[in-house]
DNA sequence: AACATTATTTTGAATAGTCAAAGTTAATCG
DNA sequence: CGATTAACTTTGACTATTCAAAATAATGTT
């Protein structure tokens, strides 16, 4: 029924509705997400929302139907579990694991995909910290904040990582800074945009750029 | 660089070429086995001859060229070790695996599929009995023949079962006529089309039509 | 040779997804 | 309020893949 093409639009319209927080997407954004050119989005669009996937008013944007986010859930769904699936069975590296799973999650059908899910035993989150939806649909929502906003003396858990470039993974996992571990804020330098912080219990120091600490999410610990 | 498409139409010509003992394939099996019109066969072969896939000789048919043969064995393999995968790993019956693959060989990268392949120890056989190419794109030829042309009173391995129906495979595995195990041919009945043969060693016996007979291919035992 | 049959190719048209570039709309600013 | 700008849509064109139906070639038959 759906199409790779129509699938992958699913999946970034209900993450950036879920960015934006805001139900409605417009279409510059989904135009930059998709790698197309604005014309694109709205051609393709317009024949998402004749085939009933979402909702299109012009010049506001797109929000899904139902249907479409029923799909866009599924999709998510599949791209996490295979994602971790890589990592665990398969002793992928982290860093290398989203653009395999951006593949697979077209290609295995909901039989594989329980068998995999069954197999890691339902995870609720992917080896990124990125919640996994449930098989009926449901995602968790937590109350997470950016590494930057978090103040002086905080002791934290990092949750998840907000970015998939492979470098940026790759030094996380060299200096453990990875979802699961935990964390404490020694110093925030404004001036200087630095972050200086510690691993718990080890009490390894390091410092990181402002752009860094936004791109790791934590959750208050206690 | 090669979409789907095109990897479907190299794997089919591969097997065709094998089938038929001949190197070059004729247009109409082609576009039979890819399940196209004729005339969709003539068009997609006249672009994948510009490309370089293969060489097309019009009213004679096509033959692979070294880069459309390296890509159609590295597919075979894919979709034989992801077979192996599916049943080993995910433990998925037999009979439906096919059409899993069938999607999956065009969707793993060259690592996921070498990361599958030794987590399965590197098998030279999927779970129907054909032989998986090596990384090398090497394939073992066999001396095969149908268990229909069988003699009386021979007692074979079964090699190969060359039928992706579900319900044949279903019944396969049920009577325990799996690629591996040994049999030994009671009787052939040309006039009723029966063959009669039993499992070895626990000497079940049964009966088989001409046309399954067919499907099962064995290697004499000794 | 003339005809019929079968295999194959050609032609014309359709669909999905894309881009480039021109045209609109709506918001903003002086 | 009119001009500028940013965001968006429209238009025209292109590629890949497909089908239906007409045209052609090769092959076998009388």
């Amino acid at each position: 029924m759906a199409s790779i093409t129509i699938e992958n639009y699913l999946k970034q319209i209900l993450l950036l509705s879920d960015e934006l927080a805001n139900e409605r997407v417009p279409m510059g954004k989904l135009a930059e997400r998709m790698q197309v050119v604005p014309g694109t989005a709205t051609t393709m669009v317009k024949a998402m929302d004749r085939s009933g996937w979402l909702n299109y008013i012009p010049r506001e944007g797109v929000s899904l139907t139902e249907e479409g986010n029923q799909l866009a859930l599924k999709v998510l769904r599949k791209h996490r579990v295979v994602e971790m699936f890589l990592v665990e069975a398969l002793k992928l590296d982290w860093s290398e694991i989203h653009q395999e799973a951006e593949a697979l999650e077209h290609a295995i059908s909901d039989k594989v995909l329980d068998r995999m899910d069954e197999y890691l035993g339902r995870p609720a989150y992917d080896p990124h910290g990125d919640p996994i939806p449930t098989r009926l649909g449901e995602i968790k929502a937590r109350k997470l904040q950016a590494l930057s906003e978090c103040q002086k003396g905080q002791t934290v858990r990092i949750a998840q990582i907000k970015q998939q470039d492979a470098r940026f993974l790759q030094f996380l996992d060299r200096t453990g800074l990875t979802p699961g571990s935990t964390i404490r804020v020694l110093d925030h330098d404004a001036t200087a945009d630095l972050h200086q912080l510690e691993t718990v219990p080890d009490g390894r120091k390091m410092h990181l750029g402002g752009k860094a600490a936004e791109s790791i999410w934590v959750s208050p610990k206690g």
